[in-house]
DNA sequence: CTACTCTGCACTAACGTTTGTGCAGCGTGC
DNA sequence: GCACGCTGCACAAACGTTAGTGCAGAGTAG
């Protein structure tokens, strides 16, 4: 069977003597409907299936103008985290017969516009993005053109476009009020690039927990600017240089915290003994690291499946007022990179 | 503008007083060649600018059978080993105007070939996949439908599909040559889903191996059933209960070197003291581990550049004769989870 | 026997695009 | 002045599918 030329309706309804159209009634469950009669419907369906018949995508979505197609647009599909939100995604969309184009933006906003533009032009029904850079003007105005959009991870509350994120003011609070609980006091903060909701989000909860143990705010200590290996390995090493009193870091992503760790390392500092550590994001290793790694874990798969949910509501309810966002609780897991201190 | 309605060719025409048709050859550089006048042309694509046309995905598939679309297919998107290869697959086809469909097969040889109808409905010009299962037909029956196929990771030998995979035969045979080096002897494998031809191929490099050095192969020390964390669990208490003289082990993938580092850790042995171990597959927290990790670095980056490249070769030279497949150097990374013994 | 209903299917158009061809108007050579 | 070629565009058909409608034949009621 040459590409291409898969088996078509016509090719069906020439060796029955009948009409595409009879064909696609009867396939497509509407023959009741359009009085098609019970033989013939058996014999349409009969022979289809030894043709192996499949409805070609490409005619269906231009006359239907339902595509049954949705877009994911990543900054980064080989990282674990947005990963676990995609295969979710993937598996769901199945279930429901949709299927998935996939964009990587590279963390580039320039190329997550030039995603959102492909993905229109596939009239794609809906789209999942896990947004990067600090700005969502051009996501409001895809929503509000009024195709289903989705947001993951990071969102802009000002611009009313569903969400899906995690508890990041609470993740952080609770991060810090253990390490506060621990009897630390000179706590710093490894943040991410600022501007974003998670990074600005888990800054508020750690401004929060501070506040809340009457411990003041020292703008000294928090560093990093990017959601990088290097970034916290640069700032761990200014970090030792200029604030020797720190006793604990809180970690807003994994690449940062490793950078920290090496930086530790490289100054022959051990964790916990000379600093305590608490990271975002939990990952399979965290607990066979030199120091088992004290995590703020997400519900990545779970963010899957809720911006799913969302995605095929506003879908299947056009027109309707979308609702607002959604948060996960996170949760922290306890190992030993966090000294008690007196 | 609402969802579905972007601007078409039509609407184009009709505003400019033209056809449909030379709209159409004006906006896609056959002006010339149908001879359309140089002002029509500049009016066309001034006016075509204007109102942000781009053309109907399915419209044009329908029209010139030409999707500009391949499939992906990989067996779990979450994890860091495909993301790595669909990231560099996702870059790569946006470069030549193309898009992925993304399909999660969740190690299912039924999903997988569920999956390869999905695409091949949707009429892909090929398909990257990193197959599931000990068999491959179904992949054959497609590659000689004529369809560009390309495997990854795992492939079938016997089948002349085109694949691209690491060099795992040498990868385990330099891996087993180092553990021997370092003068260990006893050397248990702990293996992953027999019959796949990665598992197949470092069991090979490492019987290699010992057979250069005149090292009997033991069967009670290759062990391990599947290529996750339970499996290396289960097989490292095992071993150490009935092997007691074993002092390292090399294993094919990371899930079951967690496994076993987490076996080892509640029997109270101590990595590299009590076992040396040696893993597939580097990744980011290998370095940083209790014991740091030595592990046999896969180009899994490369492999996702290679399969494309190979992928748009059939698909650019319809019909000639596919190659046959290409390995990929891998490269030991030695850290400190081998001890030197006597 | 007529008029009406019901059954079972075919015909046509349309989705938006591209390709082959037709045709009018103009200029040129002789 | 006529044949010819060139320029610049329009028209029609097709890709495979589906929805609206039309129409013939059979059955039924009066």
């Amino acid at each position: 069977m040459p590409v291409g030329s898969r088996t078509t309706l016509k090719a069906i309804a020439q060796q029955l003597g009948v009409s595409a159209t009879t064909v696609s009634r009867s396939l497509s469950g509407q023959a009741r409907h359009y009085r098609i009669g019970k033989e013939m419907e058996a014999k349409v369906r009969s022979l289809a299936e030894r043709m192996g018949f499949a409805p070609n995508h490409f005619a269906r979505g231009l006359r239907l103008r339902k595509t049954s197609t949705i877009g994911l647009i990543v900054p980064d599909i080989s990282n674990p985290f947005f990963g676990a939100t995609a295969r979710q995604i993937a598996v769901g969309v199945r279930r429901q017969g949709y299927s998935i184009l996939l964009c990587d933006s590279q963390e580039d906003v320039g190329l997550e516009q030039q995603a959102l533009e492909l993905l229109q032009n596939w009239q794609v029904e809906g789209i999942v993005v896990c947004p990067v850079g600090q700005s969502g003007e051009h996501l409001a105005a895809v929503a509000q053109s009024g195709l289903p959009l989705v947001l993951v991870d990071r969102y802009f509350p000002e611009l009313r476009v569903p969400y899906v994120a995690a508890d990041n003011v609470a993740g952080a609070r609770v991060a810090t009020e253990h390490l506060i609980g621990k009897g630390h006091r000179r706590i710093a903060c490894l943040q991410g690039l600022c501007g974003t909701s998670p990074n600005d989000q888990r800054l508020h909860g750690f401004r929060q927990a501070l506040a809340a143990h009457g411990i003041p705010m020292d703008p000294a200590l928090i560093v990093g600017d990017r959601f990088d290996e290097a970034s916290g390995y640069r700032a761990m090493q200014r970090l030792l240089q200029t604030q020797p009193d720190v006793t604990a870091l809180l970690c807003f992503c994994n690449p940062g915290a490793l950078g920290a760790v090496r930086a530790l390392a490289e100054a022959r500092r051990a964790i916990p003994r000379d600093m305590s550590l608490v990271s975002f994001d939990d990952n399979p290793y965290a607990a066979h690291l030199a120091a088992p790694l004290t995590t703020v874990a997400q519900p990545n798969a779970e963010m899957g499946d809720v911006a799913l949910r969302l995605l095929f509501d506003q879908i299947q309810s056009r027109g309707a007022e979308p609702c607002d966002g959604i948060l996960l609780p996170t949760r922290l897991i306890a190992r030993r990179s966090v000294k008690k201190i007196a």
